[in-house]
DNA sequence: TCCGGATCGTAGGACGTCCTCAGAAAGTAG
DNA sequence: CTACTTTCTGAGGACGTCCTACGATCCGGA
């Protein structure tokens, strides 16, 4: 993977002003950061968790029920927890049963739902996962410490007026 | 889709924090951040490029085009500039020539690469799918004006000790 | 000149995301 | 109790991303 001579947002953002979009710039340089900034966390931690067999839509997935406590957690809340469609959970809850990390248990009063259940290897396996993905990416993501606060809390602002919470 | 009570960012940080992993509590919710912001940005953009039918990966491939002013430029550098793998532009540009938007033509003296070349149709749904992504996300957001400046700069910090330029 | 390594693109496959549609079950109004 | 609406899940499909493997081509050094 090659270095650019430039960086490719203010590029993107020379050609807007340039073309008279000069207005939308600084929100298309936002948007653009954002999307490669994801590419790279994503790169990193599916690195980290693929000698556990997880990508981190999977492992999100899990995380989500070692913190029930119980264990188990409705299909539908995990769903809406994790703010994605539900057959994207569906198809990483399938994965997670192929490789034995969950179970899918009927609800016991309402027969349309689903239960998942946390096996006791994916209990271990998140932890130790997690301990991973903490020391090799979580740790030092690439930013000063000092600017990790105002990064969260710029794009909690974002996410709460997109309606998340 | 419905709202949550609470910032499930913050909670993740709260269970962080509850089985000793404090010192990892900010990376986590910075890359967490990320990763829904993204997807909230992706949908508008998408939602917004739909009727052009355009997704914002096939729109990145269009502008790059747009702002080479031949309108031509070798495979290999949408790949470099892009900072995605050889085969996600593939198919981009596979879709884009069904549709018309773009074309491909071999390179006059390298046997191995190919040229893409944008069409008058690609030039124009290129050029009217920008206003429109102006208009409906780029001129706002969703996060306050005075902090979007740092928000890029943060980002650029991550993306430059990532490797990208 | 020739040969071995590097580069470019593509094919096939895994995965995650979304969409629409369908069916089953639950809830609700009458 | 019946009929309508809503909720939950799964099937099938489109798309973007990545990986590995492969063939074709280029290039630089022997």
């Amino acid at each position: 993977m090659s270095r650019l001579p430039l960086d490719p947002v203010e590029e993107a953002r020379r050609h807007w002003v340039e073309h008279g979009w000069g207005d939308a710039a600084d929100g298309m340089a936002a948007v653009t950061s954002v999307m490669r900034a994801q590419q790279i966390l994503l790169a990193r931690a599916d690195e980290v968790l693929r000698p556990y067999g997880l990508t981190f839509a999977r492992y999100e997935v899990l995380m989500l029920l070692l913190f029930s406590r119980s264990g188990r957690l409705p299909l539908r809340t995990t769903v809406t927890r994790l703010q994605v469609h539900p057959t994207s959970v569906g198809s990483a809850v399938d994965r997670l049963v192929r490789d034995g990390l969950v179970e899918r248990e009927p609800h016991p009063t309402d027969g349309r739902a689903v239960i998942v259940v946390l096996t006791d290897l994916g209990r271990k396996t998140a932890t130790e996962a997690t301990e991973a993905l903490n020391r090799e990416v979580f740790a030092d993501v690439g930013v000063p410490e000092r600017r990790v606060g105002p990064l969260v809390s710029v794009l909690r602002d974002l996410r709460r007026a997109a309606g998340d919470f």
